[in-house]
DNA sequence: TATAATTTAGAACGAACGTTCGATAATCCT
DNA sequence: AGGATTATCGAACGTTCGTTCTAAATTATA
């Protein structure tokens, strides 16, 4: 109680949304220009040096807001997953069709994964770097977004009849799109709408027909 | 050419296939040990001295079979790729329908995937690392991998007459197989061959109905 | 067995790493 | 304005990094 103690949590709940406290908002700035470090060399490539030029702050000044690299990466990876979450969330509350519920999933992801590239790339490609409290942190959000993901795949099932492995297929989406952060073009492939209709269509027909009696894959 | 000059290519064409030079089979051991290192903890994670632990060789005797870290890389990427490639060929050479041909990619991709998830991991994860002459290199041997399946997939669509995104559904198919490195559990999932069913399944009947009419999506 | 070629390793290089410390500068509160 | 709090920084710490040098051990050749 009596050390200056840095890196403190700071973050109070229910103040007002947009100001914050200047903490705050200092912190938000280092985690952006860090993303895009991140994003450039990968967490291991990336050294604390790199990150404190990106932000135009001192190597030394940066422990102010944070304790570790380690930390600051679990920041990152934290708020982004927290985001995409809430926003699915409020855009399921108004579907009921199981069919539309699948949809939704599909366009709220690749809108967010398109509207934050460098955030969503960090995620997914510094997947298993945190050990530990962190990483347990992030691989339980990862889990509930799964699990969410999963269970509208099972009420498509239930309310089409259909029999396939809801794992393997809600596995399949997540490569469908998370791999776009190894390709995307924003001149040459569409907008999120687009995408998640041609991704959505595919992917729909494609479990709809899928095992039924294992002829599927006869030719002809 | 009075150097002692270690390092060198070595592996001469044509010589009898399995035995090689000493040479290369003491490299192609450390390259096994490395894929393994660079598979748990990335290729800017790994140190030279964590690779020389795991390959029972002095950090400095590394040196004499390769002259950097990032030719270790080149090496192992190469290889997996080339390998890949060559068993693709083969297996396509006796097939001539559209539907199996892309069939025979996915089968042949997951199959490999599967009996080398360490070095194909490592091939999907450390993309870009690579810079100058040796990443462009990789970087061509994956265009000409990318073009093949969308050869295939030009065709498959000119033989049913189907309109749509030829790239977007390459690309795809690419994400939902490769993403696999993610999740894929022996124990759980199936083998290559179930994999490759399912997979086949869903991306051909999903893009067998795509785009008709833009009414695919619409409700009920 | 002597000699040449190949293969291995100990020790060290300078550079870069993540982090810490104590002091200074900027801001806030009354 | 003045004292407390918040924010920033230069310099340095001890480690670890990729790589090299040189000499010794091992293997192949005669």
């Amino acid at each position: 109680m009596a050390s200056p103690s840095p890196a403190k949590p700071a973050s109070r709940r229910g103040g007002p949304r947009v100001p914050a406290t200047r903490f705050d908002r200092r912190l938000a700035k280092i985690l952006t220009h860090a993303t895009d470090v991140f994003y450039e060399k990968g967490y291991a490539g990336a050294s604390m040096r790199d990150l404190s030029r990106a932000s135009g702050m001192s190597l030394a000044g940066m422990y102010y807001y944070f304790e570790s690299k380690e930390r600051l990466l679990y920041l990152i990876q934290k708020h982004t997953f927290t985001t995409i979450m809430e926003r699915l969330r409020e855009r399921l509350q108004d579907e009921s069709d199981p069919d539309q519920r699948i949809r939704i999933f599909i366009l709220n992801h690749l809108e967010y994964f398109l509207a934050n590239q460098k955030a969503m790339t960090v995620l997914s490609h510094e997947d298993d770097v945190l050990k530990n409290n962190l990483g347990a942190e992030i691989a339980a959000l990862k889990r509930e977004y799964y699990r969410i993901c999963l269970e509208l795949m099972d009420n498509y099932k239930r309310a089409r009849g259909l029999e396939f492995s809801s794992r393997v297929a809600v596995l399949s989406l997540f490569g469908m799109m998370n791999w776009l952060y190894t390709w995307y073009n924003p001149r040459v492939d569409g907008d999120a709408d687009e995408l998640a209709r041609q991704m959505g269509d595919t992917f729909l027909q494609g479990i709809c027909s899928v095992n039924e009696g294992r002829a599927a894959s006869q030719r002809k």
